[in-house]
DNA sequence: GCCGTTTTCGGCCCGACTGTTTTCAGTCG
């Protein structure tokens, strides 16, 4: 079973705990727990198999490991059937709705019987919520609201979506006189790969129109809220945008809260409990006296509670305090460490530029090379190489080495990984290639040991260097396949062959947990675009950000290395 | 339910906003 599956039973669990109205701290064990499970990379069906003992995962006790353990044996949780029996399904959905909690789900069932969204709608349209207790007009025209929103499946954005709308809302906002600083926070500044809504806080100088400004954004669908200090606004796109205007003293202390995440803020204010302090978004205060000790700065956080800056990236309380704490913060990885990209198309395959415009636009981006990969011949659809156009092809790419300086364009291949296991190119003119990527472009629904055997079986081919987007998986469009990606990188490391993640917005693929597992297996990887034009050699800091969100460095990584020394690992 | 160089019991982060209220509960981040 997967561990999100896993994960689901005790987000279930929380829920209806929370619509009974029991002790808020068991909710939250189970929560954290959830959280736990879904971001570990390794399998907890594995883990079990192997008889570790799942109680030293922080977070993870007696109880819940029990329930573990027997989820996996019988599929089943005997406690959530219980509570199930008290509450029906449609309640936990009724949660996900916006401005809709168990305290109210639970009025609403008691009262109107109400137990799914169509028929709160229902309810909600035949006016029967406003004469509820705690209720009002408001709230049922609220939620009539959120039922949309909520149906719409407006809910999360690719990161690379959310930079396209932030960077252009932030160039509208950064004229307007009076603002002196304006930073995105939030997951977006953690560089997740998605984001739920988008965070900006700003210092201003008195009269300013920043919040005018921001409500009268012409990619404003509707002001959601206006006030003073914070709005909210909803863009046409769906994505939410809150803007705040903090004071200079305590912006530090804010920048950090609302960055998150949440996790991480709870463990450093626990941390400045134990310390005698208190953190808020305010600053950092004595907590005997609440007189302010600092909080204009980020680090002043930090600080207080005897840790360095810890980079956004890795706030997410998956052991960055500790880390912080013993001095053992990574030094992660920066766009200015990529020497080179190794993935990418031209026209020969499924690309939109030539080879030398792709090298012209790798050279403005300063790299020191550039691997030219096109399909190979089984992915028909992208218009694949075979052997003899491959040939042809790499003559064209040694041609174009004549035709510019200042970048090397090394001859390489994105060879398609048949179900068997097998490359659908001869090794003969693999050989030839100085990169060659191995991926899976067909039959992603193949059983996990199979899919296993398969692509063990591809990277044991001495002439593969990289086993490019390791899952498969297109974020928000298409889960990753199964497959056994510990195995799978043991197998890589052995091989000397790199992991690739895939800087492609869709892709990043591997993700932060798996690149991290995989750092510390001691695999290495390569970072690549996959371009298929030369505009999106750009994308490549999508990649270093996932990598960073990985805890990885630049000497985990390949195309961090001067051209000679890459030119030997490959070898 | 989890956790522990002060603790195996008694804690468990903190504040704002909204809409409903005559002083606050519910929700959110």
């Amino acid at each position: 079973m997967e561990n999100k599956a896993i994960a689901d039973f005790f987000t279930e669990i929380a829920d209806i705990l929370e619509i009974q109205g029991e002790n808020p701290f068991r909710i939250r064990s189970y929560r954290n727990a959830a959280r736990t499970i879904e971001d570990m990379s390794q399998s907890l069906e594995a883990l079990v198999r192997a008889g570790e003992n799942l109680e030293e995962i922080p977070g993870i006790g007696k109880s819940i490991n029990e329930k573990i353990r027997e989820i996996l044996s019988t599929g089943k949780c005997q406690s959530l059937e219980e509570l199930r029996s008290h509450v029906p399904q449609g309640l936990t959905e009724l949660l996900k709705l916006e401005g809709l909690g168990p305290k109210k789900v639970k009025v609403l069932y008691d009262e109107l019987n109400v137990d799914s969204v169509d028929r709160l709608e229902k309810a909600a349209q035949a006016g029967r919520l406003r004469n509820l207790p705690g209720m009002g007009l408001k709230t049922e025209e609220k939620i009539l609201k959120s039922i949309e929103h909520y149906r719409a499946g407006m809910g999360r954005f690719k990161l690379s979506v959310g930079f396209q709308y932030a960077e252009a809302l932030l160039r509208h906002l950064k004229g307007v006189p009076g603002v002196r600083r304006l930073d995105p926070a939030g997951s977006f500044r953690r560089r997740r790969e998605t984001i739920g809504d988008l965070d900006i806080l700003a210092i201003c100088g008195k009269g300013c129109k920043v919040m005018d400004r921001f409500a009268g954004y012409g990619d404003v669908a509707e002001v959601l809220a206006r006030g003073e200090t914070k709005s909210s606004v909803r863009l046409k796109c769906g994505l939410q945008v809150d803007l705040r205007v903090l004071e200079e003293e305590s912006y530090g202390a804010a920048l950090h809260y609302f960055t998150g995440s949440k996790a991480h803020n709870v463990a450093i204010r626990e941390r400045a409990k134990e310390k005698g302090l208190k953190v808020s978004e305010y600053g950092v205060f004595r907590a005997k006296d609440e007189k302010r000790l600092s909080g204009a700065e980020e680090a002043d956080v930090f600080k207080a509670v005897g840790l360095p800056l810890i980079p956004p990236e890795l706030r997410e309380d998956r052991g960055e305090i500790q880390a912080a704490e013993k001095g053992k913060l990574p030094r992660l990885v920066e766009p200015s460490d990529i020497r080179g990209d190794l993935q990418m198309h031209t026209t020969a395959s499924d690309g939109k530029n030539s080879i030398l415009e792709m090298a012209r636009k790798g050279k403005e981006m300063g790299y020191a090379y550039i691997a030219i990969t096109d399909h190979s011949k089984a992915v028909r659809v992208a218009g694949g190489l075979d052997e003899k156009q491959l040939a042809k092809h790499l003559k064209e790419i040694e041609k174009a080495n004549g035709q510019i300086s200042g970048i090397r364009i090394l001859k390489g291949v994105e060879v398609d990984i048949l179900p068997d296991g097998s490359l659908d190119l001869k090794d003969d003119i693999l050989k030839e290639c100085e990169v060659v990527l191995a991926s899976v472009h067909s039959r992603f629904n193949m059983e996990e040991e199979e899919m296993t055997r398969r692509v063990i079986k591809a990277i044991k081919n001495p002439n593969v260097n990289i086993l490019a987007h390791p899952t498969g998986r297109l974020i928000l469009e298409r889960e990753p396949f199964k497959i056994n990606l510990q195995e799978v990188i043991r197998a890589a490391i052995d091989q000397g062959v790199a992991v690739e993640i895939n800087a492609y917005p869709d892709r990043l693929d591997l993700k932060d947990a798996d690149a991290r597992m995989a750092r510390d297996m001691g695999a290495r990887l390569a970072i690549n675009t996959d371009a298929h034009s030369d505009g999106q050699l750009e994308l490549m800091k999508f990649g270093v950000f996932t990598a960073r969100r990985g805890w990885i460095e630049a000497r985990d990584v390949i195309n961090t290395l001067p051209l000679e020394k890459l030119l030997k690992v490959l070898r």
